[in-house]
DNA sequence: AATATAAAATGA
DNA sequence: CATTTTATATTA
């Protein structure tokens, strides 16, 4: 009987395309083949096939490729990617399977060098030093021996064509070396920390594995999938997404027992006995939550089986590799976007052979061909650096939570400032919840204390009120560094000119430019633009009139600068001069305590431990808070919670304080008494309160009208909508200014569904239905699906 | 994504 | 009307 294979093609495709299985060539799911595509060879992976006579006029499957075929988990993985982002099937495919890079393909063959046992012929002093460190035997680079005797490259060159050092091929280094789950720990663990680990480790034995995964379950693995009723709300329909593929029990209807008439929404939800989903694990900052999690990957490891802990790109510091390698003997494999060529190959193939087993890597990593994955950790589970925006739109935290159950395994949330969706899970029992409420080794959690800005006023121009500037001059008196943190970069947010009142503004984007007095420009934070800093008002011509208003971390640095002249004051942001290798060294530097004043953006809130920091002064913890956007107030709590967390987590204890004008706000108050269990509760209430889900998939509706003129005309740039199609409820705003972004005028608002349906789709015919705008304006919808609120 | 085809703009 | 640029459709 011939064949007929399905085959997934890595592109923006939502279905399988067919093709004929020659004679002589079996295939399995999971395969990877290349095809023929119109006039030329790609790569797909077989998602189905079927004994049946092809009808003649398919193409046949060119062959197979000799890689590692991808796992029944990860295919799921990538149906569930597909549906739930409303993505095609095919671009879903992309991110699990990248085209073999050609660069990659040729191996490079590394020369190494070591001594042939005979002399130079004319030994010179540099020669000596060479064949002295060389005398070992060992074999080394060639750089690495001419670095390691003093001398430069030539030297060894000479020295190989004397005959005196002999060269040998490397045998490529091997990507991971195997970590070990016995290594003797250094520190141990505290009592908390013990018994935290003592129940993830349990988890081991009580997820349910994945063939037994069946009935409501498979409709259920949603991770973000709760309502204010508490329904289900991504149950996808049938008639709007048809099946493509014979047999995926992921999809509602293909059920052995019943199918989608099955699928209450009611059935398995808060029951208490279900297996969680996730395990939070919610430790304050220094409480040592990583030590935990590392007992449940050496746990892991020492099943045979292998292990992901997926991290915020920002967060795979040196410093955490290093931790790891106190804990388990050896650095982990890593992942990110920077890994490229050969070692990403290399990479990718010892994860799906087995041999790696223990990735550390950034939200790609989750695609990785894992052959038998035992455990997923998510760390700093609350960073929106887990939703990727462009392209497939996910959330790598819901991700992971998907893929965890597809492959049975555990999957654990670690923060120390969880999301609301987490929170909201723990609740409803959806997660399990481990708290380390006290910090490691008997330290104290910093003294929040605030600073009421409208009673203790700095002086005109400045920005640090007294009892801020006493603090930290009593921090350094002591020897101990104070950090300094405003979420803000540049130098000041505003310029204008006191004698025309000018203000100068980004001429693509509605917003301030930023002067970085640094640079001598002005600067559009939201699209890049940059300009010289005029000598003049370019508006009334005004020489010496340009005033900057309101501060940036370059100001305040300008102000430290003379409050503490001869201490050593350092500013880091994201703009560091010198990029982002400079800005690692700094950053080893401020924690080996090289530094007495750091003024910092929100980066030095996340990632980094500093030892000797003792102080932190929140320079203004009212911004963000007035915002539009609806998670400001969670957003603002997170970030303050953590960088307030960085005092005091080395041998001294540690205090903050906190600028205000609203100490009575409720996420500033949460801040300084500590509940933060109940500001949460209160946020939860009162996006319930509003009408608005805790969190529930929403999309993000973006109208773009191609002109300016007729933007304008259309009721001073506003748009509306102003009769939403049924399915589909506006959150807001219900009528919003149109920002213009790069050439193009922008609406966005935010929608929400509770069907299932193609939101993209469904929202086209709409528009397409609609009485068209007047003139020459072209409207276009994109949708981001993943925009939880 | 790569390629084919259609449509629009350019130019003598 | 041929040539180049740009937008849109197709790939099994």
């Amino acid at each position: 009987m011939p064949q007929v294979a399905d085959i997934l093609i890595p592109l923006a495709l939502d279905t399988a395309y067919s093709y004929a299985v020659p004679t002589g060539l079996t295939l399995k799911d999971g395969d990877v083949v290349q095809i023929p595509l119109g006039p030329r060879e790609t790569i797909g992976v077989v998602w189905g096939v079927e004994d049946r006579a092809s009808g003649g006029n398919l193409r046949p499957v060119s062959g197979a490729i000799e890689v590692a075929p991808l796992s029944e988990p990860l295919r799921r993985l990538v149906d569930w990617l597909a549906r739930y982002t409303l993505a095609p099937k095919g671009s879903a495919l992309a991110m699990a399977l990248r085209l073999p890079d050609e660069n990659a393909r040729t191996e490079i063959v590394r020369i190494g060098v070591r001594s042939a046992g005979k002399p130079a012929s004319r030994p010179t002093k540099a020669r000596e030093k060479v064949l002295a460190v060389a005398a070992d035997g060992e074999v080394r680079g060639k750089s690495a021996l001419a670095k390691e005797a003093g001398v430069s490259l030539s030297v060894v060159d000479g020295l190989i064509d004397d005959g005196a050092l002999e060269t040998i091929a490397l045998v490529p280094e091997p990507v991971a070396l195997p970590p070990d789950p016995d290594f003797p720990r250094q520190m141990p663990l505290s009592e908390a920390q013990a018994e935290a680990a003592a129940k993830l480790i349990a988890a081991f034995d009580t997820v349910s594995p994945f063939p037994q995964m069946q009935g409501e379950d498979r409709d259920d693995l949603a991770v973000g999938a709760v309502s204010s009723k508490g329904e289900a709300e991504d149950r996808p329909q049938d008639e709007a997404h048809p099946r493509t593929f014979p047999h995926d029990p992921l999809l509602p209807g293909s059920a052995p027992n019943g199918g989608g008439a099955a699928l209450s929404s009611q059935a398995g939800r808060g029951d208490s006995h279900e297996v969680p989903r996730a395990i939070l694990l919610e430790g304050v900052t220094g409480s040592g939550k990583t030590e935990v999690y590392f007992e449940a990957v050496a746990e892991c490891v020492r099943r045979g089986r292998q292990a992901l802990v997926l991290m915020p790109e920002i967060a795979l510091t040196a410093q955490f590799l290093d931790r790891f390698a106190a804990r388990f003997g050896v650095r982990p494999a890593t992942w990110h976007s920077g890994i490229g060529g050969r070692r990403r190959e290399r990479l990718r193939a010892g994860v799906a052979a087995g041999e790696v087993s223990v990735v550390v890597g950034a939200r790609s990593a989750l695609f990785l061909p894992f052959t038998d994955l035992g455990l997923i950790v998510v760390d700093e589970e609350h960073e929106s650096a887990y939703k990727q925006e462009d392209g497939v739109h996910y959330h790598a935290r819901d991700m992971a939570v998907v893929r965890g159950r597809l492959e049975g395994c555990p999957v654990v949330l670690a923060s120390a400032t969880p999301s609301i969706e987490s929170r909201v899970n723990t609740q409803r029992g959806r997660y399990g919840h481990i708290v380390l409420p006290e910090r490691f080794g008997g330290r104290r959690l910093p003294d929040i204390t605030a600073i009421d800005m409208r009673l203790d006023k700095p002086e005109r121009g400045r920005f640090l009120s007294p009892p801020m500037v006493a603090a930290v001059k009593k921090a350094v008196a002591d020897g101990e560094q104070a950090l300094l943190f405003l979420n803000r970069r540049g130098y000041a947010p505003l310029t204008l000119c006191s004698a025309c009142g000018h203000r100068y503004q980004c001429r693509n984007c509605s917003t301030w430019l930023v002067e970085h007095r640094f640079r001598r420009a002005l600067v559009c934070h939201h699209c890049g633009y940059t300009e010289r800093k005029p000598e003049a008002c370019v508006e009334c011509g005004t020489f010496d009139h340009l005033t900057p208003c309101g501060p940036g971390v370059e100001r305040i640095a300008e102000e430290a600068a003379e409050l503490f002249p001869d201490k050593r004051i350092i500013v880091l942001s994201s703009d560091f001069p010198g990029g982002t290798e400079r800005l690692r060294q700094e950053l080893e530097a401020v924690a080996a305590g090289e530094c007495d004043i750091v003024i910092g953006t929100q980066l030095v809130a996340k990632g980094h431990n500093f030892p000797y920091l003792t102080l932190v002064g929140v320079l203004d913890a009212d911004i963000g808070l007035t915002s539009g956007d609806p998670r400001a107030a969670e957003r603002t709590f997170q970030l303050l919670q953590q960088v307030t967390g960085r005092a005091g987590r080395g041998e001294r204890p540690g205090r903050a304080l906190v600028q205000t004008y609203q100490p009575d706000h409720p996420v500033i108050a949460a801040l300084l008494s500590g509940e933060a269990e109940r500001f949460y509760e209160e946020e939860i209430h009162a996006r319930e309160a509003a009408g608005l889900p805790p969190f529930g998939r929403l999309a993000a509706l973006i109208v773009s009208a191609a002109q300016r003129e007729v933007a304008e005309a259309h009721g001073q740039a506003m748009a509306r909508v102003a009769d939403p199609p049924p399915g589909i409820m506006v959150l807001g705003p219900a009528e919003a200014p149109l920002a213009l972004v790069r050439g193009r005028y922008r609406f966005r608002l935010l929608v929400k569904t509770d069907r299932g349906i193609d939101i993209q789709s469904y929202l086209r015919d709409w528009l397409a239905r609609s009485p068209k705008p007047r003139g020459n304006t072209k409207v276009t919808i994109d949708v981001d699906p993943q925009s939880f609120l």
